[in-house]
DNA sequence: GTCAATTCACATGAAAGAGACCACGGTCTAGTG
DNA sequence: CTAGACCGTGGTCTCTTTCATGTGAATTGACGA
């Protein structure tokens, strides 16, 4: 066994890949010239440049889809705008936060404590009350007498988790802080969020917006390209393979991360099957992994109701045939907790996971109303065919414990 | 037949509770000199 | 005298429940043609 597996990593090790170095299709990779985006780029950095002569440069808010290239140009921008700053010892700091991720800066309280820790403090993860936190980061704030330009990437997460008071405070430090000064960079998916915002904190946040148009099939081709260039060993790509991502990703909403992880996915697949190339059929193959890989995970990672729920869903369906309602849903949900010894959640819990099954896309669940009889949601599952069986009884493994 | 009122089966919102986790300050205890 | 153990208080955060209000069209029933 142990022999076998030596020689299993042996050639392994020895296996012809079609990878050069992945480095340049992972999305936190910053290429040296960013194609299709010098406008953007020249924008943000005529409105960041003020920095460089101790001024305050005006706040920023940017908008796009996802994967339109907004977080790479801010961070190329501001990288070699801290470049310089360093060679010519200009008093300039950028702070990158990213308001998704969970248990990071998500709410009002892990925000400010994240910004405080990049300033070197150390903020617990929880118990202290929210003002000391913002005591504690205007303390650090104050003393070195620096530029701060903040970037807060998807920061629609953390205002429509949260609300806009953070923003609002963020906004105001200006105002008070005098030794050092903070602009701010908003960056958002979502092209309506600045509506949902109170006035004062708008008016200040968006003193400059840059929208990020998407990409279309044939800018994709030129990014995939310049990175393929990098990543792939010379020859190691089949015709058309370049242009078939691209026009995957193209179809929705040109999302160049999706295109780069085709791509990269499409490799790994060519590899394990011993190819020396990549071939268009590889590219189909990467399409339905990801998916595939994508259900299953979030199937496994989901607490054990949402799994009852998503249960309930899939084997109602398949018990009628036709679309179900949620009232169908939760009575069965209900008869399984009962049987499985779990407590029951209400309806009304119920129906909110109902519909963040709905915003994962694995089911869809749309309102409607079927007048006399009621308003419902019409739910349909949105799991491919043939993994069905497969994310079935893996709910009923994990619900049985 | 037409039209407004009614009605169903939930959706959707707001607020608040439960329980886990945590920091801080004060008090108690045991060990040290 | 002091370091560390052990509380109580007060804070955040997530998941839920409770209470309240909203809603779109099939159905109903009054009305007039």
């Amino acid at each position: 066994m142990e022999k076998g597996l030596g020689v299993f990593f042996e050639a392994f090790l020895n296996k012809e890949s079609v990878f050069f170095d992945k480095k340049a299709l992972q999305s936190s990779y910053i290429p040296e010239t960013i194609l299709h985006r010098e406008d953007q780029v020249k924008q943000i950095a005529n409105i960041l440049a003020p920095a460089l002569r101790g001024d305050k440069p005006s706040n920023l808010f940017v908008y796009g889809k996802t994967g339109a290239g907004k977080t790479l140009a801010i961070r190329y921008t501001t990288q070699k705008l801290t470049e310089i700053a360093e060679r010519e010892s200009i008093p300039l700091k950028t702070i990158y936060v990213n308001c998704k991720l969970k248990r990071s800066a998500d709410t009002e309280y892990r925000l400010i404590a994240q910004l405080a820790r990049e300033l070197g403090k150390s903020i617990p993860p929880t118990g202290l009350p929210t003002e000391e936190v913002y005591k504690s980061f205007f303390k650090a704030l104050n003393r070195q007498n620096q530029n701060y330009i903040l970037i807060l990437d998807e920061i629609d997460q953390l205002v429509d988790k949260t609300g806009d008071n953070a923003l609002y405070n963020l906004t105001r430090i200006n105002e008070e802080q005098t030794e050092s000064q903070i602009s701010i960079i908003g960056i958002s998916n979502n092209l309506m969020f600045v509506d949902g915002l109170d006035p004062r904190v708008r008016s200040s946040l968006s003193e400059e917006e840059i929208l990020f148009p998407p990409y279309n099939a044939l800018q994709l081709q030129a990014i995939l390209k310049q990175r393929a260039e990098t990543s792939f060993k010379k020859d190691a790509i089949e015709q058309g393979v370049i242009e078939k991502c691209a026009a995957y990703a193209a179809r929705d909403h040109g999302d160049a991360r999706r295109a780069l992880e085709l791509l990269r996915v499409a490799g790994e697949i060519a590899d394990r099957k011993n190819s020396d190339k990549i071939t268009i059929e590889h590219i189909d193959l990467a399409e339905q992994k990801i998916d595939r890989d994508r259900i299953i995970d979030i199937t496994s990672t989901q607490p054990k109701q949402y799994q009852l729920v998503l249960y309930s869903i899939i084997s109602s369906q398949t018990q009628k045939n036709t679309n179900i309602f949620t009232g169908e849903v939760y009575e069965l949900y209900k008869s399984l907790c009962s049987k499985t010894n779990i407590n029951i959640l209400t309806q009304r819990r119920v129906s909110d996971i109902i519909s963040e099954f709905d915003m994962l896309g694995m089911v869809n669940a749309k309102v409607i109303s079927k007048g006399r009889y009621g308003r419902t949601r019409n739910i349909s599952i949105e799991i491919p065919e043939n993994l069905l069986p497969r994310i079935k009884s893996m709910l009923e493994d994990s619900i049985r414990v």
